[in-house]
DNA sequence: GTACGCATCAATGCATACATTATTTCAAAT
DNA sequence: ATTTGAAATAATGTATGCATTGATGCGTAC
């Protein structure tokens, strides 16, 4: 998401594109012409056109000639591809993090998030949850120190979003995750950096395994 | 690279930018304006525009609001940052191919990327060195059959360039890096994924280090 | 002499107009 | 009836014009 509020038409029709494919607004297998977008968000051609050439290189969408903007749908294989990646680029994140040891400050607002997902819980709000373990991971990488490697995961946790969603509420109750995040922070704390990415590590893995074996299960191969 | 010969503008102009930002004629740390490179490339500033859109995405450049856009300076840390990425991604890549399996085609192509390594450095031509070098990779990457992974690996191998077409002359006689591909090559023949990984993790890590090392020896910081 | 402010200028960001091209439909012929 | 071709329509890709805005330079005042 572009940071401010919208100061560019450019950075208005990206943010209001990208929610509307997120929250499913847009959806995946159908297609959406810039006029028709360009209407609905009240700007013209040009910056929804630069939008979608922005979504397009982020992998959520393709332009297609003449069909307009197609909402890619995620299937098992993406999935498995991005997880392939998350499962090596999060752990080395934990282990840059706990390399270069974090101030409280980072500290505390990741264990705010971790609390926070034990809490939704309890509360069964699973929405909540997997809002709380977002932003652990997303934490965790911006402590990595390392730009790149923020950007990059970010795109690959925006691409995963729908497969998430979807599966929520099928998955059995997500109580080792917050013992998870724990151990982590442990590590963190204590500067062990391999414990920290050997734990993460697991803890990706067994994530994406069970991700796909959800889908899979559920025989969702177009979200 | 974009791959046909150019249909659109905007490819014309993404492709023309690109190879200038490559091949120096475009210098880091010096603005252009939209308008000059339109004039230049003989297409309006739309096209234009996306391009250096395309690119600012792409880490090569950053448009500034009135300055134009800026070609992008590779610093250490730049390269440290990818290097960390690269050294997890491409071990990735080179187990998950040999995981796969590769056709017989595949290996050739790769061995002869390596021959020409060889010969390369037989005849002390660095440069064709690098681009067979380069080449290697790039299959390796792509043998993986992780989209998303040669799509990474092959921005930032872009953003590379520079380093190491500067240090290419300052750096020992690269002979073993052959070895380490022919190793690599040897694992992937016979399926050992571990061994691949590990072969190509060190290869990457000692990689890094030498460049890193070069850039902070000559104080390259503004490459 | 220096600093601050105003005015001018230029570059971008956006909108719109235009041209290119693909797709679809309709008609005609086999 | 089906297929092929041509024409029309509609959407994109590109160019250009316009307005906004930031930067720069000059002048004046302290």
């Amino acid at each position: 998401m572009t940071d401010e509020k919208h100061p560019s038409a450019g950075a208005k029709a990206y943010d209001a594109i990208k929610a509307m494919i997120l929250d499913g607004r847009l959806k995946p297998s159908a297609s959406y012409l810039e006029t028709e977008l360009a209407d609905q968000i009240r700007v013209s051609r040009t910056p929804v056109r630069e939008a979608a050439l922005r979504l397009e290189r982020e992998g959520l969408v393709v332009v297609r000639p003449r069909r307009g903007m197609q909402v890619l749908p995620v299937s098992t294989a993406d999935m498995a591809e991005i997880y392939q990646l998350l499962t090596v680029l999060e752990p080395l994140a934990a282990e840059l993090a706990a390399r270069r040891g974090l101030s409280e400050a980072e500290l505390e607002a990741m264990e705010r998030a971790t609390q926070k997902m034990q809490d939704a819980l309890v509360d069964g709000d699973l929405v909540s949850w997997a809002e709380a373990d977002d932003m652990f991971h997303a934490l965790l990488v911006q402590a990595s120190g390392n730009r790149r490697l923020v950007e990059a995961t970010g795109r690959y946790r925006t691409q995963v979003h729908r497969a998430r969603m979807a599966t929520l509420t099928m998955r059995p109750c997500p109580s080792s995750s917050t013992e998870d995040h724990r151990a982590v922070l442990h590590c963190l704390r204590s500067g062990d950096a391999e414990g920290a990415r050997k734990i993460h590590a697991a803890h990706r893995a067994a994530a994406g395994e069970l991700l796909i074996a959800l889908l899979a299960k559920h025989s969702l191969d177009n979200l």
